[in-house]
DNA sequence: TGATAACCGGTAACTATGTGCCTATTAGAT
DNA sequence: ATCTAATAGGCACATAGTTACCGGTTATCA
């Protein structure tokens, strides 16, 4: 591990580009195969694999085309509620609830 | 579940960006103050959670706001090697690998 | 060792996203 | 029911990513 302790944006993009390379490369597949069936061009995929930044979309559509789309599911869980919480609330929060005010402190 | 059956980059996108939004509720972070702790504007965060397009430096700083980065780390593995490659490869592969030519049918 | 496909990186034009600002809606507390 | 902060989205301009094309490097096969 130590690799994600770094944490600067630009080391996140190139850690995250590298191990998409390797994906890429452990499930046998070229860049062009790879881009054309992401519906991609060849130099965003490598932009992307380079860490050279992309968009949000040709990350979901690589991780498609790489069949990894269960990464997705543990990027962000679909459901990170509390159990507890699903016994007392109908509905999930549409917003970040705070105190309104201090006590006036009389 | 289910969810990741339709797949069409839109979809996902909105799927992402919901899951963030539930990710950041849990926190109790409000979109402000991830933002800020992000160093990203508060349209590019909404833009983020409603699927409407983003950079990956923009998700990347997010997650790292909601000190989710792990969710990088199960994204892509660090190593997705076969085990028994490690074996017979000193290194792994730079390249996919082809075979150059068939057999000329002789 | 030689051949060649895979990979890499630059540029220019186009497109999409980010930012800042502004107003409208609304969940949630009182 | 009322109040208000959190959320939502439009717009104009700045910035960043995508595409298509290019020539150069190099891993890997033969």
């Amino acid at each position: 591990m130590a690799t994600l302790a770094f944490s600067a944006p630009n080391e996140l993009q190139e850690l995250l580009g590298e191990r998409l390379k390797r994906l890429r490369l452990s499930r046998n597949l070229d860049q062009r195969t790879t881009a054309e069936k992401a519906g991609i061009s060849e130099k965003a995929l490598r932009n992307l694999e380079a860490g050279r930044g992309s968009t949000v979309e040709t990350l979901l559509r690589v991780l498609k085309a790489l069949e990894h789309l269960r990464g997705l599911d543990m990027l962000a869980p679909e459901a990170s509620v509390n159990p507890l919480e699903l016994l007392r609330q109908p509905k999930p929060p549409q917003r970040v609830r705070r105190p309104r005010k201090q006590n006036p402190a009389g």
